[in-house]
DNA sequence: AATATATGCTACTAATAATGTAGCATCAAG
DNA sequence: CTTGATGCTACATTATTAGTAGCATATATT
């Protein structure tokens, strides 16, 4: 189902890894999801509500692809990062510091 | 158009920053866009042409919305990163860094 | 002056993806 | 044998994206 590196994927046919990571985190929802389960494993119903009760259609298609992917598991706890989606999802962490910085200045430009 | 922070996004009316960048990051194309402009100035077409021949309905979509968001302007040399734009797509670039080791992972994980 | 070429787009239709709601099947506990 | 929680699937509606054509402007070329 979802385009794994060395892979085509829309847009891209060398399969460079970059590209297919593009791709995932370019679908509604994908980054929400990998934000969310940054503190702890989450049940379906619980990372749902945590994403402002995304449909359970869409939660289910990237819950997949991210399994099949190999950045998040599924155990008796519920869903998770695996060793590689923490490391992807601390790389998320960094844009979180970025945001700020990116907010504080939108505001000054919109102030003038 | 393209909400900023402070206003709410589809899936968070916080108007958190980063839940705002999650809501422009995970439209289709908007990572690729980032990306490559990462190395010179691209026209419009240069541009369309790097992503694959990109919909110029979609394109003009999303360098609106980049544009509004500060993060990609426009001048005689073409469309290029804002100096926040360019910040954000130097984390992108620690994202190609990763995707590569992610790659190796998958590769190993289906030789089993 | 009349092409020629490049620019940044807009218009339009078709295809695909996401939303929102309902509810089913399985399990464990009371 | 009901209650509550789990992980979903089905389906109709709406929104987004894709794909193609071509316009309007500007600068250069013959």
């Amino acid at each position: 189902m979802a385009a794994k590196p060395g892979q085509s994927v829309r847009g891209s046919t060398t399969g460079r890894p970059i590209m297919v990571l593009f791709d995932i985190l370019g679908q509604r929802w994908t980054l929400r999801i990998l934000w969310e389960l940054r503190l702890k494993r989450l049940t379906f119903r619980e990372l749902r509500s945590q994403c402002e009760n995304v449909s359970p259609t869409v939660l289910n298609t990237r819950l997949k692809s991210l399994r099949e992917l190999g950045l998040v598991d599924h155990d008796e706890d519920g869903y998770g990062h695996t060793d590689l989606g923490a490391e992807l999802a601390a790389q998320l962490g960094a844009l979180d510091g970025w945001s700020q910085k990116w907010a504080k200045s939108l505001e000054v430009a919109q102030a003038k």
